[in-house]
DNA sequence: GCATGATAAATGAC
DNA sequence: GTCATTTATCATGC
């Protein structure tokens, strides 16, 4: 239990200055940022209330009902995961009085 | 033709409050000191966030945003880069 | 009116 | 898969 966040990813130094996510060159116009409708945030909030990760099947049939990328439904939940896990080991517990901001 | 409207009732979040002025300053000093590689370790960003007074997730935010508005358009840091840069004399000078 | 901090879609390294 | 990052966008400060 005395384990904690130990060994995190470190790429640096002898080698290669560049680490991690970074977009060189290679890579074609990267994708317009989509504005996703509340009707699909709702449905992608509900998908994940009930998993936290999606199957295959699962993603393909949220894609069609939403009409979004899987490659987009994938994003969605990876990156809502982070965002759980932000929130949830940010402030498990509020010291003194709440304030229920934030939180997009 | 963006014609989704994000919501009726804009989110009431980003509360957002600027920084002390010397928290400014520390984390510009660093930015301009390791221009070459302004990516700090998470332990300096640790140390930069306890020096600050803020999180280091405000740190993370803080080099995101630096970096990407630096990139975009340099000709508008470079009076600040100057000041930085005549602060610090470290960076790779051996 | 832009400067600035925070959020989220998208990317890439691992 | 995670996750730091890029990028656009948002909301606010002044």
């Amino acid at each position: 239990e005395t384990e904690k966040k130990s060994t995190r990813r470190k790429k640096e130094s002898s080698d290669n200055p560049e680490s991690r996510g970074k977009p060189d060159g290679s890579s074609k116009a990267r994708k317009e940022r989509t504005a996703f409708t509340k009707e699909q945030l709702r449905e992608l909030e509900a998908e994940f209330a009930h998993h936290n990760y999606l199957t295959r099947l699962r993603r393909y049939e949220i894609a069609v009902n939403l009409d979004l990328s899987e490659r987009q439904v994938k994003v969605w939940f990876q990156n809502r995961r982070m965002k759980w896990k932000r929130v949830k080991g940010g402030q498990p517990i509020s010291p003194s009085g709440q304030d229920p901001e934030d939180g997009d | 033709a963006v014609m989704i409207l994000r919501s009726r009732f804009l989110d009431a979040r980003r509360k957002r409050r600027n920084f002390n002025k010397q928290a400014t300053e520390i984390l510009n000093e660093y930015f301009y000191s390791h221009l070459s590689n302004p990516y700090p370790s998470e332990e300096a960003k640790e140390e930069l966030a306890k020096k600050c007074g803020i999180t280091v997730s405000q740190v993370s935010n803080w080099f995101g945003n630096k970096r990407i508005r630096y990139k975009k358009n340099i000709g508008k840091f470079q009076e600040e880069a100057n000041i930085y840069a005549a602060k610090t004399a470290v960076t790779a000078t051996n």
